[in-house]
DNA sequence: TTCGGCCGTCAAGAACGCGTCAAAGGTGAT
DNA sequence: ATCACCTTTGACGCGTTCTTGACGGCCGAA
C-alpha cells in the first residue's frame, strides 16, 4: 500500500484529503504543522508528501529542505499563493509539484498518481512455494530444485485458478469455466488430464499428491 | 547537456521556449506537430519533453502514449485548457506535469528543473548485457563485440519492453499493445517477424536463442 | 459379491502456434 | 523520380499442444 503524508493546518482540508486519498487505496497519515510533519515523516517513511505551505510554525521551504535531507519521496505542495516567485522557490527547494488553492480534488489525485507512478514500480513478484517447487505467477516461472519447469498455457491457467484460492475447494464446474470457458460444464476428463500433468511436473510423488488434492465428486484444492 | 524536446504548433511560443531553455543551458529540439514530435523523439532521445496540447494532427493523449511506449522521459504538458478533466486525462495518459497558458516562464523553468532533477541523478547505468552484446537503452546504442549494431525504431520498442521486464514473461498481447498500439491484439505475426530480427542481431545463435525466449502460446521473455 | 460412478493413466489424430522465407506497400532521402 | 530502408502481409513446414476416446483401479452402494 502506498503511504501518503498529508501536512495541513486546516482541519477541514486535511480531513477532505485524508478521506479522498484513503478512498483511492492510499494509507494516509496527517500532520498539522511543520514539526509534526518532520516527526511523522521519520516515523512512517511516506512514499509521497502532500504539503500545505503557510504552516503556523515553519516556513514551507524549511519543511521541504528538512524532508529532502534524507527522503526522496515526491513532495506535492498545496498553497493559496499563486505568485510565480512562491512556486519557483518551493520547486527549487525540492518540491515536485505545486497546486494552488482552491484545487480540484480529481486533479490533485491525478497529480498524486503521476508522482507515485515514477517512483512506484518496484520489482517484487510474489512467489508461491509448493514443496521443492516455487511458482512465480507474475513472471510466469516455475522452478523445481532451481531447474526451470515449463508449463503449457492451459496448465498455467489451471494452476493459477487453484493458487489464487489457497486452501479453498474449487469446483470442477468453476475450473472448467475459468480455463475453458462458460460452455464447458461436463468435460471433467480435461481436468483429469491436466491435473495429472501438473502433478507430474510439480509434485514430488505424482501418484500421492500433497498440494494438488482431489476432492472426489466436488473438485480440486491447492494446499500450500 | 540535458536535451529537451519542445512540441508546439505556434511558432512564437516554440521560439520563446527555445530561447529561454537554451539560455539556461539546455539543448533544445523543436517539433510543430505530433508526427514530427514522435519522429524527433526517436531521433534525439530527449531527457524531457515540453508538449503543447491542441496540436493540428493528433490528440494530445495519443502523443503522450506514443512517447510513453518507449520513453520514460518526463513530459511537461502545456495547454490553454484549464478544465480539470483535461488535466486528469493528460496526467493519467503519462504526463508528469500540466501547466495552463498563459504561463510564467520562470515557473515553467522551475518545473523543468524539478522534473529533470529527479530523473537526472537517479538514472543508473542502463546498460544491459546480452551475452556478447551490450544494450544501452538511454543512449539507444547496441554493440556486438564492440561493433555498433543498428536497430529500427520498432525493434527498439520491442526490445525495450522486454528489457524493462527482465526475467518476466510479457504476453504477446501486451507487447502488441505497447509497440503497435491498443488496436493490435491478434497480429502475432508481427511479433514473430520482429523477434526473429532481434535474435538475428543480438543472439549468438539465432536459431537457439538464450536470452530472447519464446513461451509458446503465451508470450516472450528476456533472460539476463 | 457385484455393480456403477469417479478418477488416474495412456495413446492417438487434430489443431494450433512458431520460425522462416519471400514479397508487396510506404516513407523519407538523394 | 529513383532509391534505400522499414513495415506490413501472406504462405508453408514443423514441432508442440490440445482434444478425444478408451481402459483399468478404487470405493461406496445395492
Amino acid at each position: 500500500m502506498i503511504k501518503v503524508l498529508v501536512v495541513d493546518d486546516e482541519p477541514q482540508i486535511a480531513r477532505a484529503l485524508r478521506i479522498n486519498l484513503a478512498a483511492h487505496g492510499y494509507e494516509v497519515t496527517t500532520a498539522a504543522d511543520g514539526a509534526q510533519a518532520l516527526r511523522a515523516a521519520a516515523a512512517v517513511v511516506p512514499d509521497l508528501v502532500v504539503l500545505d505551505l503557510g504552516l503556523p510554525d515553519m516556513d514551507g521551504s524549511e519543511v521541504i529542505e528538512g524532508l529532502r535531507g534524507w527522503s526522496k519521496a515526491p513532495i506535492l505542495v498545496l498553497s493559496g499563493r499563486a505568485a510565480s516567485a512562491e512556486k519557483i522557490a518551493a520547486l527549487d527547494a525540492g518540491a515536485d509539484d505545486y497546486v494552488t488553492k482552491p484545487f480540484d480534488i480529481g486533479e490533485l489525485l491525478a497529480r498524486v498518481r503521476a508522482a507515485t507512478r515514477r517512483s512506484g514500480p518496484g520489482s517484487d513478484s510474489p512467489v508461491t512455494a509448493i514443496g521443492p517447487v516455487t511458482v512465480d505467477l507474475a513472471a510466469r516461472e516455475v522452478r523445481r530444485d532451481g531447474e526451470e519447469v515449463r508449463l503449457t498455457p492451459t496448465e498455467w491457467q489451471l494452476l493459477e485458478v487453484l493458487l489464487r484460492n489457497p486452501g479453498k475447494l474449487v469446483s470442477q464446474r468453476e475450473l472448467l469455466h475459468r480455463v475453458w470457458g462458460p460452455n464447458y460444464d461436463r468435460e471433467t476428463n480435461y481436468l483429469r488430464q491436466y491435473m495429472a500433468q501438473l502433478r507430474r511436473k510439480l509434485e514430488a510423488d505424482p501418484a500421492r499428491p500433497v498440494h494438488l488434492l482431489t476432492e472426489p465428486g466436488m473438485g480440486y484444492r491447492f494446499r500450500p
